[in-house]
DNA sequence: AACCTAAATAAGAATTGTTCTTGATATGAT
DNA sequence: ATCATATCAAGAACAATTCTTATTTAGGTT
């Protein structure tokens, strides 16, 4: 445990929100102001690693960190790019949706869905009156 | 409908696998050989647009893209990389499983499996002992 | 408390996958 | 045939991430 992991642990955790390396590289030299930005990926991988962040991607945008272990699926914004946290209904599971062959081994799954947020509805309306 | 387009097209539905456009740009050289990869990239976003493919993605790995149109999840063998289709069970929905926030209008879902193929089974077992 | 070794860091170059820019070409309506 | 619009090829540009190298640090051992 270093002071840049520490760090960059806190920031995770100091703000329950999802944040990209970079939005967590400027939370954290706040900080430690000498940390790299490299350093920031190297300190999230190992949070990561360690299983006290996930790592959470849409599409091809960069990699966010969510501090919340709990097991849950994600959900995207696409009017303003926002990230919340969808939970998992109790005792359910994906086997019960889907069909999985039985020849394969799962270790984990990302769930993402993505659509319009309330405060985005909205604008969307307007948008499509265009 | 340009020679370009259907070409990728014809390439996509021929080979019913998870193709990187970059191997979709090996595999449409032989039918036009002059075809440049932006143009390959431009066609599949196309035919994603069209609804006529899926962009599919791993993590931060090359977008791939796949011709199955029926609503399924995606198997990403960690071992060997290769991608293979999960099919939805009957009649359920992924709300089965999650629970929306009605706040939120969901217009689509991606999920994605992680694990371990049955090919690769043995050998990563193999691998543990060690 | 000084020393040692493996691990972590800072800085910036390099890499990867994708998108953008530009000028040339082709397509379809008039 | 002409013109407007869309597509294409080629390569530059770009964004996010990873790699490389030299330096620094943590934390265990004398």
């Amino acid at each position: 445990m270093t002071d840049q992991r520490r760090a960059v642990y806190d920031v995770l955790m100091g703000k329950r929100d999802h944040p990209t390396a970079v939005e967590v590289f400027t939370r954290v030299r706040d900080k430690v102001p000498s940390i790299s930005l490299a350093t920031v990926y190297n300190c999230l991988e190992t949070l990561a690693d360690c299983g006290l962040a996930k790592t959470v991607t849409d599409e091809r945008g960069p990699a966010r960190y969510c501090p919340n272990l709990d097991e849950h699926a994600h959900f995207f914004c696409q009017s303003c790019g926002g990230v919340s946290d969808i939970p998992l209904r109790s005792r359910r599971h994906p086997e019960d949706v889907w069909e999985f062959p039985k020849s394969l081994t799962i270790l984990r799954h990302e769930v993402s869905f993505r659509g319009v947020c309330q405060k985005c509805a909205p604008k969307t309306k307007a948008a499509k009156r265009n």
